[in-house]
DNA sequence: AACCCGTGGGG
DNA sequence: TCCCCAAGGGT
């Protein structure tokens, strides 16, 4: 007998359905598991495979990547998006080298502290990697405690107080059950209970899930919309960036010049990537990856 | 609290 | 086609 209801089926069904993901793996490290998560910030699984791989065989273990230039982690970094998650990663290293002797902390606290490393990261790293009792409460999780406790379909867009109790309030007590219970509702998310089209005829508590006995309300309220893309700076500074990732080295502004036609947009993002520390303006004016 | 930050695939 | 979404975090 347990508080959570939903526990025994849902563990059930992570045992056979289970992806068979590498920081997943009996050999994964926490700096595997900490680079998979800021990888996996707003990327999918199957983008972020191949780069977790080329990384890790790169960069085994967290000195390594602070040995080398900020530069060279973005350059890894690839199309992954969102870039800073690499300069994140590469001061994340710096920090474990000088702070924790070279190895990832192990408290919800230090990983909190870690650069690029919120609420979320924290929990899922001090979860996945060192077995303890943590809710991790990310889309996919809260996507499922939404539909199955509170019959809606979205959560609010952001993590309220209210689902952090009920994430707690459902977490098993012995630590290593709990982590199993987290990633279990987290592949729930990805693989049935998805955002659109939902697979509710395979849902290990389809028979318990107060939004299918609900009718599957559709979402009222205001429409989630998501952010605009084209024509943004984040175009321009993608943009630029890809030159300068696939440059061997220095890239003179004319070349930068040719990516956007609107100058003052395309200014505006150069600077801007060069106060986030993505690119360094040389004495030259030529621009590179910071070094 | 609202907004910014990349990229690509699927419905 | 176009829109939505993907293991969020920082400011």
């Amino acid at each position: 007998m347990t508080a959570n209801p939903y526990r025994t089926a849902v563990l059930a069904w992570y045992d056979v359905n289970a992806r068979d993901l590498p920081w997943r793996a009996d050999d994964a490290t926490p700096w595997g598991v900490l680079v998979s998560e800021v990888m996996l910030q707003q990327t999918p699984v199957a983008r972020v495979l191949p780069a977790w791989e080329a990384w890790l065989e790169r960069w085994p273990v967290p000195a390594a990547l602070a040995a080398e230039p900020a530069g060279e982690a973005v350059r890894m970094w690839g199309r992954l998006g969102y870039p800073r998650r690499a300069l994140r990663l590469h001061a994340c290293a710096a920090t474990i080298v000088q702070r924790h002797g070279g190895e990832v902390p192990s408290s919800h606290a230090d990983l909190l502290a870690l650069p690029g490393v919120g609420a979320y990261t924290a929990a899922a790293v001090a979860s996945f990697a060192f077995g303890q009792r943590h809710a991790v409460l990310d889309t996919n999780v809260r996507r499922v405690l939404e539909r199955v406790v509170n019959g809606r379909e979205y959560p609010p867009k952001a993590p309220t107080g209210a689902e952090y109790r009920l994430a707690e309030s459902l977490l098993p007590e012995e630590p290593a059950v709990a982590a199993r219970w987290g990633v279990a509702v987290m592949e729930l998310g990805a693989l049935v209970c998805t955002a659109r089209n939902p697979r509710c005829g395979e849902c290990p508590v389809v028979d318990r899930c107060a939004w299918v006995l609900a009718g599957k309300p559709p979402h009222d309220g205001p429409p989630r919309r998501g952010q605009r893309y084209a024509g943004t700076d984040r175009q321009v500074r993608g943009r630029l960036l890809a030159v300068l990732r696939e440059a061997p080295g220095p890239v003179p502004k004319s070349v930068l010049d040719a990516v956007w036609d609107e100058a003052a947009q395309r200014e505006r993002a150069l600077d801007g990537l060069v106060a986030d520390g993505l690119v360094d303006p040389l004495e030259t004016g030529d621009y590179a990856l910071p070094s």
